[in-house]
DNA sequence: GTGATATAATAGTCAAAGAAAGTCAAAGTT
DNA sequence: AACTTTGACTTTCTTTGACTATTATATCAC
């Protein structure tokens, strides 16, 4: 598994019961062996503000880098989302939305699984890559509106 | 034999017995001696929706092949139908085989219409009206391999 | 003591290098 | 004609590191 995937999990399994974790950065990069900007990078491409996840941090002595989740009903995350993203939507940023339902239990793993297929670059092998995005965007909207109850 | 083939039959043979296999497409190039795009090739022609099988991927650092493989066994009429479906479906038509694996308890209601969602022309609004069809062939094959159960 | 200044301790940014996989068309086989 | 093999080129995602910005603490001048 990716480093940064190992990371990714380290943090959710904090946050998952707190809703709020607060990290030392230098502390996570020693722990894992990694240069601290990777720490920066597993955060900004996982714990974006589109899933309410909040990040917070300072600098100098004492800082620390605080991500802070928002708690949301199943509908307020699913509505919050849809008026969040654009027309445009990668396959790996949808994979950041679903693994988030998951643990959030917005959606079950069969239905996440269900979305993740619609919407892959397999199934939409035959769109012209210019508007595969934004065709998965299309998809993954009316998919998700539907779960809202 | 022909490479293709033996490649083919060794990935059959490690996904046999469990029910999904990562690769490392650099990896199975190596082990056989040919370019890495022709591990692709083996997949596209041998490891499609008709032939029960899901595949996805990862590029990067810690990127991936995995083939997934569908349980068919317990619904033998259906493996026979994804393999009859054409590379084009209406909407209508779809309809009917969501109708009749809802008859078979192959799918609960709530699963067939998500499905039926993924596939409207709602969600495939931006998809050119020629490809649609065939757009919406990908689509339920890839959900249908992975939804039976 | 007080304010100014240096020093150390953090975190942030951004671009380059690295590590895969994908695409597509040309060349070779059957 | 259909299928397979090959390779150059592209795209995506991750890792690394040099450089910058901010904050806290220590030190110094008065």
């Amino acid at each position: 598994m990716k480093l940064s995937d190992v990371i990714e999990e380290y943090i959710r399994d904090i946050i998952r019961d707190t809703d709020e974790v607060e990290l030392r950065r230098s502390d996570l990069a020693n722990m894992f062996n990694c240069v601290p900007s990777q720490i920066n990078y597993v955060i900004s491409t996982r714990f974006i503000p589109e899933m309410g996840f909040y990040v917070e941090s300072r600098r100098g002595g004492g800082g620390y880098i605080k991500i802070i989740k928002a708690d949301l009903s199943k509908s307020e995350q699913i509505s919050g989302i849809i008026d969040k993203i654009g027309n445009k939507l990668s396959q790996s940023v949808i994979d950041v939305y679903l693994k988030d339902f998951i643990s959030y239990n917005v959606l079950d793993e069969k239905t996440a699984n269900l979305i993740r297929i619609a919407v892959s670059d397999k199934s939409l092998n035959k769109v012209d890559k210019l508007e595969r995005d934004s065709v998965r965007a299309d998809i993954f909207k009316n998919l998700t509106i539907n779960l809202i109850d």
